[in-house]
DNA sequence: TGCCCCCTGCAG
DNA sequence: CTGCAGGGGGCA
């Protein structure tokens, strides 16, 4: 479910909760959500909360990382001892999760506080690694990740060659290979390009400097703006409290086909682009 | 480099 | 009931 915006809510609310404290007791309820040496978590002291991608890397005491990938419908919750479950006070932009650990609950941490930490993951898609940190540099799917949306490294001219490459290829199919530039998804894909006035479904190889330029600003700004509404919760994606985000409410195209595009009132459509659902704008976004 | 698939649940 | 869902691995 979650992209980079999203991913960096949960990191964000578990870098404020976690840092300190140890791992001292837990439970895998689904075998294939973890993988790596169980007994190794216990004792072991959270040191810092990173994210690359839409990766969550937990750093550990003694050289040991945990890999969080949340794929499609995973969430990390952290439940503070006596914590009772937040209620939403009636909004439903901030409804959330009321029982833990609940049917998807597929890992739980006891840390030394108390409290518990909740790796739910209704689709089960999502998993946690225990790695040792040499093994970090080697770890397949890490190893290819392309650079952060806002490192240098994702400059026109990268950009460019990679469109260029695989210039049958739709830019949207591009811009979701992780090998490209990490975290980008479904839904700010859609943005980006909707916002960029570009159609998904253009073929990479079209697209000039002069194009791709303003692209690149399209989409750290879009993700800037997931960041600083607490992502998309437009299914299941909570932050770290179990809250929902309300990033979906910004959205410009994604989940809104059948509704008039907020800038020309033109009803929005739905299409499919590199095999996921896509969302455009018929008169804002030229035809490929 | 596109598609099917992993899996579960929900809307149409 | 079928089709589809914030992802991505493995297969033509």
């Amino acid at each position: 479910m979650p992209e980079l915006p999203e991913v960096e809510t949960v990191r964000r609310g578990l870098e404020r909760v976690l840092l300190g404290q140890q791992i001292v007791g837990g439970e895998v309820l689904l075998a294939r959500s973890f993988s790596g040496v169980w007994s190794d978590l216990m004792g072991r002291m959270v040191r810092e909360v990173g994210r690359r991608g839409k990766v969550l890397l937990i750093g550990l005491d003694q050289g040991k990382t945990a890999l969080v990938h949340l794929r499609m419908t995973g969430q990390l919750i952290y439940q503070p001892q006596d914590g009772s479950p937040r209620e939403g006070g009636g909004h439903p932009s901030v409804a959330l999760i009321r029982k833990l650990p609940n049917a998807h609950t597929r890992v739980i941490w006891e840390m030394s506080s108390g409290a518990r930490l909740f790796f739910n993951d209704q689709r089960t898609f999502g998993s946690i690694k225990l790695l040792e940190d040499t093994e970090l540099p080697t770890e397949p799917f890490l190893a290819k990740l392309g650079p952060e949306p806002w490192d240098k490294a994702f400059s026109i001219a990268a950009l460019h060659r990679a469109f260029q490459r695989r210039s049958r290829s739709s830019v949207k199919a591009v811009l979701l290979d992780q090998e490209v530039v990490a975290g980008i998804g479904n839904i700010y894909a859609d943005e980006a390009l909707f916002l960029s006035g570009i159609h998904p479904a253009t073929p990479a190889g079209a697209l000039s400097q002069t194009q791709i330029k303003p692209l690149i600003a399209k989409i750290r700004e879009v993700l800037e703006r997931g960041i600083e509404y607490g992502g998309v919760s437009a299914r299941d994606y909570v932050n770290a409290e179990g809250l929902r985000g309300r990033m979906q409410e910004q959205l410009y195209v994604y989940g809104r086909d059948g509704m008039s595009c907020k800038l020309c009132g033109i009803t929005l459509q739905k299409l499919r682009t590199a095999g996921r659902g896509t969302h455009v704008c018929p008169r804002c976004q030229s035809q490929p």
